[in-house]
Order: C-alpha cells, then sequence, then structure tokens
DNA sequence: TTGACAAGTGACCTTACGTTCACTATAATG
DNA sequence: CATTATAGTGAACGTAAGGTCACTTGTCAA
C-alpha cells in the first residue's frame, strides 16, 4: 500500500520525464496525474532528484536482468528467415512496449546531463543489441548458415540500422509501420548478403 | 553592430541549449555569457521561445543550404578505398565542428517537443545522410565499383552504423578515437563486402 | 547642434517551482 | 483501548525564472 503509491510515482515520473524531461517536468502536475498533492510526493522521496535517481536505478536494474545475462539469450536461429522472424518479435516488443519506448526516451532526453544515463543509454542504443547478435551470428556462423566472418562487425552492421528506426518510431511514431517494414526489408538484404550460399536466392 | 549582438545571442542559445535543453536553460545565464544582462536580450528577441524558433530558422537554412541542394553533391569516389576517405573526410568534420554537433545535441534533445526539431533531427540522423550516399552508390554502381543493388538499401545500410557511431562520439567524447577507428573499420568491411570483384581481397 | 533611434542597464513584477511543516485521518500494534 | 506509524493534506516559504519598464548612453542623420 505504502510501497504501491512509491512505484506509482516512478512510474508517472518515467511518463513525465519522458515527454518533458527532466527539467521540464514538474511535482505538482506529476502528483496531480497521481490524485495527490504536491506534498503527498515528498513523504516517498525527499526530493526531485531523489525520484529521477530512483527511477534510473530501477530503469539500470531492468536492463541488468532482462539483457544482461548471457543465458537470457534467444536460441540461435535454425536459418535466415528464422533470424528475421527472431529480429521482428523482438522489435516489435521494443517499440510497442510503452515502459521500454519511454525509458529509451528519458535515455535520450538526459544521456548529456546524467552520467548513469550516459551509460545507459549506450547499452540501450549501441553495445547492447551488439553484443547479443555477436552471439548470436557466432553461433549461426558455426551452423554454416552465415558466411564466416567477425561476428561482432556483423552484428554492429546489422543492429545499427535497426536501431536508427527505432529511433525513428520514438521520434515520429506515425512512421512506426512503415519503418516496421524497413526493419524487415532490411534483414532480408542482410541474410541476402551474408547468409551462406544455399538459403537464399 | 546591433546585428552582431542578435547573432552572438543565436550562438549563446546554440550552446546552452545543447549542453542543458531548452527548459534547463535561463535567460540570465546567457545574457551574462554575452557579458550582458538579462534586459539586454530582450531588446533583440521578444521572448526566450522568440530565440528558440530564430535558433531553429538559423539550423534549418544552414541545412538546407549545406545539404539541401542536390548540386552540393561530393563527386563520386573513383575506387572504394576513395569511398572511404571520402567518408572519414565528413565524418571527421561533423564530429569537430563545434556548431554541428552542438546542432545535433540540440535537436536531439528537443525532437520531441517541438515538431520542426522532430523534423529536422530525422534529417540529420537518418534521411540526410541516406540520400546523400544513395546518389553516390547510384554513380559507384555506375561505374562498376559497386555491385549493383538497391542503393538506397545500400546507403541506409552504410550511413545507420555511421551515424550511431556519431551520436557515440556526442553522449562520450572520450571515445571518440575508438568511434572514428570503428567508423573506418565498418566502410572496410562494406567495401569488402559490396565493392566489385577485383577492387578487394 | 539637435533629435531620433538603437543598445544596454537595473529595479521591479508576477508566477511557478521545489521544499517544508503543522496537522489529520487511517490502520496496524501493544 | 490507547498508541504509534503511515499516507496524505493544505498553507506557507524562499527562490529563481521569464518578462516589463523607465531611464541612460552612444551614434548618426538632418
Amino acid at each position: 500500500m505504502a510501497n504501491d503509491t512509491k512505484e506509482r510515482i516512478l512510474e508517472a515520473a518515467l511518463e513525465m520525464f519522458s515527454q518533458n524531461g527532466y527539467a521540464g517536468t514538474n511535482i505538482r502536475e506529476l502528483s496531480a496525474s497521481l490524485g495527490l498533492v504536491k506534498s503527498g510526493v515528498y513523504k516517498h522521496y525527499e526530493s526531485k532528484e531523489a525520484i529521477w535517481n530512483a527511477l534510473l536505478d530501477q530503469m539500470i536494474a531492468y536492463y541488468g536482468e532482462r539483457f544482461g545475462s548471457p543465458e537470457r539469450l534467444p536460441p540461435v536461429p535454425e536459418s535466415l528467415e528464422a533470424l528475421t522472424r527472431l529480429t521482428m518479435r523482438m522489435v516489435n516488443v521494443t517499440v510497442h512496449d510503452e515502459k521500454i519506448a519511454m525509458t529509451r526516451k528519458v535515455l535520450t532526453l538526459e544521456q548529456f546531463r546524467d552520467p548513469r544515463a550516459r551509460e545507459l543509454a549506450t547499452k540501450h542504443f549501441l553495445t547492447g543489441l551488439t553484443d547479443m547478435f555477436t552471439r548470436i551470428f557466432t553461433g549461426m556462423m558455426e551452423k554454416g548458415l552465415l558466411r564466416k566472418d567477425d561476428p561482432a562487425m556483423l552484428a554492429f552492421a546489422y543492429t545499427a540500422p535497426i536501431s536508427a528506426l527505432i529511433h525513428l518510431c520514438d521520434r515520429e511514431p506515425e512512421k512506426t509501420d512503415e519503418a516496421m517494414a524497413q526493419i524487415e526489408a532490411f534483414s532480408r538484404h542482410f541474410t541476402g548478403v551474408y547468409g551462406e550460399a544455399g538459403h537464399e536466392q
């Protein structure tokens, strides 16, 4: 009950910070969106900055348990087509899950202000995906599905364009469908180029 | 003389907005950084928002004259190696030119708040580069330097990873050298994959 | 020389923000 | 039942922000 409100404050903070940024958010509005009055919030957090830090803690912990452990890796796809399907599933979740999308936005807005946000932003936008697909591509090369090459380079070449289109979805949500289609087209193009002969045209 | 201050206000605004965002910037500090007092600024702009809009106007105009016209296109590289060199030249300018870097940061911070910033952000981060390299790659395919393929798809696959690393430089400037090296490595990998046989190993 | 105007100053106004605090209602605890 | 902790209220405080205005200073044209 007590903890519930504390949690809800973080949810509201995520929403407001992701829309207006830290500096553009005020406690009055935040409290009001929870049906509280301003001072009620201070029963749970001692300051606006404390809310921000708690939210960051949560985002970092969430990222860690979701993407941090290598054993949480999706199974290596059995075919090039399966790689595209896996990709589209992951992208769909990442784009349409409100919480994840808001997390990306917050990190985008606060990356220059807070060192921890900066670090997490790099993981979210770059190294996290690349590391993950480095492992996947290593597995696919061992299975003979992908031509032998530097898996880290391939992972970077594969995930960075996808990440760019995810950012586009965050920025211009009305282009989401278009961006999804482009991701799929890109994935097929990629498998066409790097796939081991016999699996594509 | 009069116009000079008006210009200097925009320069200071670009600097402060790029560091603290629009909401996190105050006119007092901005004025002080120019050796003025707050009210002096209001002799040139009627409000903080007017400064923002003038800055955006300038950024949009600057982008238009620099990247908007197709005749401003760099010459089509004569070899795969020349493509990498051209790329590195362009990236170096884009990363190390303070004004361009600050423009990117501002667009990053304000893309969710201002529709014009949003639009310009997409050009800066995605479509601008892609369009430019679509033309370049078309020319290189005609010259037989690149294997025939969808030039827009190739341009996207080429520019998006580079763009991701430019963002990394903005976020973590201490990684600039590393990022530059990675861009070059990526470019060579790309030409290795898409280059017409005879130009690489 | 004078008048007009542009650039800049400093005091002031209003508002909104983050934060505090004395107080109340509620619910669990001994 | 009395007590104590918890969650929430509403008024108040200090401050910093955006903005205004009467005034001064310097420049240039008539």
